[in-house]
DNA sequence: GCCAACGTTGGC
DNA sequence: GCCAACGTTGGC
């Protein structure tokens, strides 16, 4: 039974955890992901999935090479230790609230492909690509087939 | 550092 | 269930 790959893309802070930090670790359970669409997007994720990684809050935002997802989801620690700037008092281990995925560093671009620059293909990529979207803050968001293959004709 | 956009919280 | 207040994200 194999079943359809699909494709994301996933933000990080590159002071808090770069695509350079990523391939030190080579592979890091994703978690700290607060937002519930963020979460759900994780959920539907399933070994194999491919992952654009993009730096935001930096010099030059844009996408910096790609991952691969290495587990399916399972509750995110973080959310049940209380020393942990994660921790959710409202989570219980019964019932977790929390998700989170493991990512395994692909390949780094040889350059920073810019956030500035995938804009000028927004009619390419189609509005509702939330990366683009005005106003969308989306740390983890589907992407399509096309998508996914225009973005890495660009690097 | 600014600020627009968005999500969450909590009083009512 | 509404909505004002607040906190966060993230580009610029």
């Amino acid at each position: 039974m194999s079943r359809v790959r699909r494709y994301w893309l996933m933000k990080s802070e590159p002071d808090a955890f770069s695509i350079d930090d990523l391939q030190r670790v080579g592979t890091e359970p994703w978690n700290g992901v607060r937002n519930y669409q963020a979460r759900n997007n994780m959920r539907a994720m399933h070994v194999g999935d491919g992952v654009l990684l993009y730096h935001s809050s930096c010099d030059v935002p844009g996408i910096v090479g790609t991952a691969k997802i290495v587990s399916d989801a399972y509750p995110d620690p973080s959310q049940f230790d209380p020393k942990s700037d994660y921790f959710d008092p409202k989570s219980t281990r019964e019932d977790p609230r929390w998700s989170l995925v493991d990512v395994a560093f692909e390949r780094k671009f040889k350059r920073t492909l810019p956030l500035e620059e995938i804009k000028q293909h927004a009619d390419a990529l189609g509005e509702e690509f939330a990366l683009i979207r005005r106003g969308s803050r989306l740390s983890v968001l589907p992407v399509s087939a096309a998508q996914w293959k225009l973005l890495l004709s660009l690097e």
